[in-house]
Parts: structure tokens; C-alpha cells; sequence
DNA sequence: TTATTTAGGGAATGAGCAATACAAAAAACA
DNA sequence: TGTTTTTTGTATTGCTCATTCCCTAAATAA
């Protein structure tokens, strides 16, 4: 192949882009601040992405889903996906006060957008239904295979969870804590057992 | 006194600053946005703000706050101020897809500011921990008074709750919807009865 | 009436922004 | 070696932003 070689790959700047977007939301990260973490020129990061930092940063939003795809495969595999989906919660007590701060990009992105850019709200709120359906789908096994006694229709305890999950992004930020938070967590995981 | 008559009075600009301060955010939310719907000039507005954008924003959330203390007066003086709260979170359901895509301003503000201002986001953290101490009060209320099963330390229900508000804030721009919002919390309210 | 004081309106400033233009660099090909 | 193709780095564009400056308007006090 004919040209001057890639230096810095789509891959490179997405994940470095999604650092970035993850910490700051997408309106108060500049270009600027794109390419200074990235090492990229202006040339580079428009000739990779016509569309922009709005390009950009759907391809993090969609990088972080799928992240979210390949846990769910691990879950597919296991016996009790809501054990797993469990101690997922619990493990977010353990974070440190930076992450907690940051919390969840995709719960972020959904309140930032709400009236900034109407596509990029769909793709985000997209992204945490199909989150939702995971939570519904390994209730319904547990409680078919009678692992847990609460008979709610799963499809309610799916929406609690992520009515939970998103809550839990501002409630970390409330309470940095790892007590407050594990103990919060534990009592929430309790409703649906 | 001497002078010119004020034209636009603080209260006035707080007020319109609030709205689209509300429907925007901080960072999306231009100066020039604030002249127009004011309609005062940057004369004015930088003569009633000499902290500008910033000190709005202030003041603008602490009108939030205000409007809140009026609420709990309310439930001060009630027999059984969780059966408010309650109805409170169950008209949320009955808003329009407008309002679902606003949401809560303080609760957007804690997750924009995380990274933006420490000072805004501790503000808005403390607003979010007055209404949590409300529920938790309301709570051990209800629980005295024997109008509540549950006997769960209040201080964790109280928790819950606030955890609720702001996991109901995404879920709103999720399903603004009245059937699914109101099945929703109904299904929430019910693990504290 | 005139001086004084305060507020208002709007132009001007300077910084930062997203995006483009363009020429040099680095590879493949003929 | 010289041509073609693609990426890269930088300069530049045109725009928007928050804020300041300054002159005018509108009131009171002397």
C-alpha cells in the first residue's frame, strides 16, 4: 500500500479520547485537549475523523459498550450471572475517590446531552437499556432457578437495577466512601433476594 | 438615593438564569444566552454579578434550595410527611417529556461539576445531603409512629431514597413515559413500607 | 438648574474554540 | 530515480466566548 504510514491508529486516539471525555464530559473537553493527550496534530485527528470531536466521541461511548458486551459474554458463561452482576456493584464501593468522581461515562452522557445533542443521547440511553435487559435476563434465571426468592416480575427488578446503577453514579460522588458506600449497596442488593 | 432606578432586579435575572441554566447546564449555558432571556446588557449584568457567570449559577442553585426549605416547612408541619414524599415521587411520573429531559438541576449539577468546580459541586452535593437528611427525618417519623414496617436504620432508608431521586433522574430521560415512570416508583416506595 | 451618583446599553477586547488549508514527510510503485 | 499516494504538523481561518470599557440615561441632592 501506497502513502505515508499511520502513526497514530483510530484505536490509539479513541481510547486516549475516552480517558478524557470519561473525566471531563464532552463540552468541556476542547480539540485542543484531545490532541495534547493524544500526541496527535489537527492534520492527523481530522483526516481520521471527518466527523469530528463529536465522531470521536461517539466511537468512546461505543468502545465503552463494548467493554459492556464482552462482560456480558463472561456472564452468558456462568451459572449465576447475578452473583456476578452482585459483587459487580459491591466492587464499585472499593474505587478510589478519582474514579468515583468520574462514575459512570455512559449515565454521565445521558444527562449532559439531554439538550445538547439529541443523537448522541439515543446512543447513550441506548447503551444503558441494553444494560438493563442484562440485569432483566439474570433475574429471570435466578428466579427460575429458584436462587432468589423474590417473584417481581423481572423486568421491574431489571429497571431497579439500573435506576440503582444510575443513582449510585451521583451517590458516590455524595459519599466517596468505601463504608457508606458497601453498606448502601448491600441494603439495595437486598431487595432483590 | 442617588442613581439611575435598577431596571433589572437581581431576583428577575436569577430567575430567568435559573430556567435555562436548568434546561442547558453550567458549562453549555452562554453568557449571551443569559443577556437574552433577561434581556438586561452586559452592562447590568456585570454590574448586579461582579462574579459574573459564575456567581449566577450560585445563586442560582441556592433559589433551588430555597424553594426546597419551603417544601419541608410544609412537611414540618405535617402528621405524616413521608405520605408527601411519597406523593412527591409520584408526581414525577404525571410531568411532561420536557420537564423528564430536564430533570433535577442539582442532581445534573453534581455530575457536571465533578471535574468542572469543586466549589459548585460541593454546593450541590450539600443541597442533595439536606433533602437526604429530610427523607431520613420523615422516615424515623413514619417509623415512630408505627405507620411504616420496615425497620431498617432510617439513616439507610433516607440514603435509599436520595439514592432513588437521583438513579429517577436518568431513568425519567430513559422512559418518559407515565405508566412505566409510575410503575416504576411505585415498585421503589413499596421496600420502604 | 446644575452637580452627583448609579444603572443601562452596546461596542470593543482578547482569549480560546472547532475546523480547514497547505506544504513537507514518508512510504509504495514504475 | 522520479512519480504517486497518504499521513503529518503547522499556520490560519472565522467564530464564539466571557469580560471590560465607556458613553449615555435617569434618578437625587444642592
Amino acid at each position: 500500500m501506497k502513502g505515508r504510514p499511520v502513526l497514530h491508529t483510530d484505536k490509539h486516539l479513541i481510547e486516549k479520547a475516552q480517558e478524557i471525555f470519561w473525566k471531563k464530559g464532552y463540552t468541556a473537553t476542547s480539540v485542543g485537549d484531545l490532541l495534547q493527550v493524544t500526541g496527535a496534530g489537527s492534520g492527523s485527528f481530522y483526516n481520521t475523523f471527518k466527523g469530528g470531536k463529536k465522531e470521536v466521541f461517539r466511537k468512546a461511548i461505543l468502545q465503552r459498550r463494548q467493554a459492556f458486551e464482552e462482560f456480558k459474554k463472561v456472564l452468558d458463561e456462568s451459572g449465576s450471572p447475578l452473583d456476578l452482576i452482585k459483587n459487580f456493584f459491591r466492587s464499585i464501593a472499593q474505587a478510589d475517590e478519582e474514579t468515583h468522581l468520574k462514575g459512570c461515562i455512559i449515565a454521565n452522557s445521558v444527562v449532559e446531552m439531554a439538550h445538547l445533542d439529541n443523537d448522541l443521547e439515543m446512543e447513550a440511553v441506548n447503551i444503558l437499556k441494553e444494560v438493563e435487559q442484562m440485569f432483566t435476563e439474570a433475574i429471570r434465571k435466578a428466579q427460575d432457578f429458584k436462587s432468589i426468592n423474590n417473584p417481581t416480575d423481572p423486568e421491574i427488578l431489571g429497571r431497579y437495577l439500573i435506576t440503582f446503577w444510575c443513582g449510585l453514579n451521583t451517590l458516590r460522588r455524595m459519599y466517596p466512601d468505601r463504608k457508606t458506600l458497601l453498606h448502601q449497596i448491600e441494603m439495595q442488593l437486598a431487595v432483590i433476594s
